[in-house]
DNA sequence: GTGGTCTAGACCACC
DNA sequence: GTGGTCTAGACCACG
């Protein structure tokens, strides 16, 4: 399945839930016309309360990138894979120029900043030969 | 005065204090020894509840950063500045790699990743010019 | 329930209810993963305010004895035993040369600690038979 | 002088003094009659606030420990010395109490109290050699 | 004046 | 339902 929840995870499941969907879209796992799993069958596999998925499904209905078809379910809606490519780079930017400026904000001066990023991305890179 | 809190900021007031004032330690503004405003006159200022700036003052105290002195008020305790110094970039350091492991989680490349840094740290300088 | 409170003792309401958990993790009465009682519930059985609970979960979650789990409530944090065993120990010792000291300091001399010693340990004694 | 504070005892300072000022009658190292030194003696040679020794000379008083001598000051009020006698001995009986109660309360056998009360006298008596 | 404890009750996010 | 944050205001001990 395209969706896993990690609970340790600060963020909220159901906001865990909208992401993933919105990352297996945009990467096209999934395709615009397809059915997403019901909210019973997705919350007994991920074992999580029903209305958590539901609400992760309001969100995403909400934002117009799924859409109920009566009696069948929710299928990802035309064009959400528009929508949900540049969001992904949007979400991360975000947070970046968040953390940057928090970083300014405790006095925390341009080269050391740099340097601290530059020493995190090399624990990325060799995180990412056998994680 | 050395503390002030932003109402946009979805970290909770008295966190807000609690950074604040370690900054100000780290940063030498306060200096081991000296009195801190007192609970009343700090929710004074800020014009929020004094239970909340009693709050913040209490996790300074729980993390051994502040020391009560009786009747007079709480004191900056010996050898703040060396638990506060450090714990500024620790914490920087964690939400960078927190967001940038979201970064790769979402199907981002590193080149992209770089980019995006980059881009960023450009406007960070740009906004730094005239705010 | 492994929670009671003496509203005669001069200790807290809040340290009672810390000291009662901390006591029963140690006992082995409740295991971790364990759910403790909610804020509500312990509040309403005890005929206290909720905030004094929360304050005291408050307390034991900065402590890492006890931690959230969304939605759910507090859980017994998985080695919260090896940190509560030899604390209780610790506190004890600790009231024990107190008092040892302050007798020594007050002009009481060796042979006269140890009679009274010896006589208050005999009056626990009989105290137990039928308190 | 025959009265020391000891600013990181958690006893109350007018307490402290309180119990000094006994413990001296106690001694015999100051009798009945003799003046005590005026509040703004003490306070200016301990370095604390009058209103402190002000608290415990009112609370000595109370106690019928001293006496007021209209346009001379406090006097130790004969018959102190009798009073101040037998309650050092009735004030560490009852720490002891609360101590082994506490004890007995949190799970510990009265094998390991003695135990720990054993070991207590013996560092007791290694720090008598040099303090 | 100082901090500390407690109560009462509101509002929020999450499940 | 759960915990978390915040406000408002009372009372206490201490200096």
């Amino acid at each position: 399945m395209f969706i896993a929840i990690d609970p340790a995870d600060p963020l909220p499941i159901y906001e865990q839930i909208v992401r993933r969907l919105k990352f297996a879209i945009a990467n096209g796992a999934v395709r615009s016309g397809e059915l997403i799993p019901s909210v019973r069958d997705l919350a007994r596999e991920l074992a999580i309360n029903p209305n958590t998925v539901a609400r992760a499904y309001r969100d995403l209905q909400a934002q117009g990138i799924v859409s109920a078809v009566r009696g069948t379910g929710l299928v990802v809606a035309t064009g959400a894979v528009d929508r949900c490519q540049p969001e992904r780079l949007k979400l991360i930017r975000a947070r970046l120029r968040q953390v940057f400026e928090e970083a300014r904000h405790s006095g925390i001066s341009d080269r050391e900043l740099k340097k601290l990023i530059a020493h995190e991305l090399g624990q990325l890179k060799r995180q990412k030969v056998s994680p």
